[in-house]
DNA sequence: AGTTAAACTTACCAAATGGTAAGGAAATAG
DNA sequence: CTATTTCCTTACCATTTGGTAAGTTTAACT
């Protein structure tokens, strides 16, 4: 149970730094920079996280918790096979569309051998292997092409993470309601998705 | 015409500088370090490109030049219509496949606010401004379906930028010859292409 | 040979950055 | 009221970084 808190200092720090780091990028961000941003001294942020890599992590962790809880929802519901993965994608674009921050942060933390990456990995291994499981299972029986899971869930991972890009590149050239390019991506991913796994899936090709 | 030279230090310093960039990032290459692993003093980096952002844009304009002498190559090529959009397609994946680290560089230059998205800005304006004329031209005689040619082009483009996400991650996990999913993100921006642009393809949908 | 320009080095620096040490305020517990 | 713990601040520092200034070496031109 937590004690007494000024005013949720380290939930704002939390928020400041999703920002920064996920527009600017981790090397760019400064401390001292979100503390001033805060009315804060960059000892503030020292004392709650210890080190600039340490609040990286923190950043990571919160966000990958907003992932997982969603995941976990779509997850715990009633749907069946084929249903079940289209709204977990459904699910990712939705959030991805409501929190751009996540997205960029996805991106900045995605690159092998950045701070971030080991985090990200440690927090991400566990829903890979649940769902490398799953999808052998429903190999094994059938509903599912035989295929590398790995190889799928990484392919469609990417996508999200190069809808980041996506948006970005198009919002730099002035295009701002990028919806539809957003809607299409997601089909692409579907169908991405049904050729890669879809016993019953007949090819147009 | 030059004079005399070292033995190419200009040129060391250039891939050096982009093995760098693309692979750790602008903030996180540090000029001593490149210099050092040249065997050179940093000075000798200052002399030639005067700031790091100098060498960034000669880097930035390097790569750009590549691309572009390829993608001239294609424009000056006899082929027509849509064998020429599918020309350009598969240059431009085997140029990513072949030369990783100009697509590390084009990811880290794309974000906007990034240092080099200015000079990248500058250097692609006129293929882009080429390309939409062709396009709209393409248009008014019917061979082309009426779309904003920006949407498409960007979105081109951010399928090139997101292939070097992917390959990274995939590499990541351990898979290393990438080149199915390279292949398959291929025939997705083509069907991508032809969706939006061919007026003749039957939507399978 | 002597002059000039190019290529590179040594010496130095101001600013920024992440981080340590220690102390003060403020709230809770006793 | 006092002791203690949490939260945050002031003071300070070592290091790194991009960059300036002023040589020094090397090659070319005359």
């Amino acid at each position: 149970m937590e004690k007494y808190e000024k005013f949720g200092t380290k939930e704002k720090i939390l928020d400041s730094a999703l920002e920064s780091f996920s527009t600017s990028g981790f090397d760019a961000t400064s401390l001292d920079v979100i503390a001033k941003s805060l009315g804060v001294r960059k000892q503030t942020i020292l004392y709650h996280f210890t080190t600039k890599k340490g609040l990286l992590n923190a950043v990571v962790e919160r966000a990958a918790g907003n992932l997982i809880d969603s995941i976990e929802e779509v997850l715990n519901s009633d749907l069946k096979g084929w249903e079940r993965i289209e709204a977990l994608a459904r699910m990712i674009f939705r959030l991805a569309l409501r929190e751009p921050l996540l997205l960029g942060l996805l991106r900045e933390v995605s690159r092998p051998g950045s701070v971030g990456s080991e985090r990200l990995k440690i927090l991400m291994t566990p829903l890979m292997d649940r769902a490398t499981l799953w999808m052998q299972s429903e190999m094994r029986v059938g509903r599912m092409r035989r295929t590398d899971p790995r190889l799928v869930i990484l392919s469609a991972y990417s996508t999200v993470v190069g809808l980041a890009t996506e948006i970005e590149v198009l919002r730099a050239a002035g295009i701002e309601q990028a919806l539809r390019p957003v809607a299409i991506r997601r089909r692409e991913l579907m169908r991405f998705l049904r050729v890669s796994l879809d016993p019953d899936y007949l090819q147009s090709r």
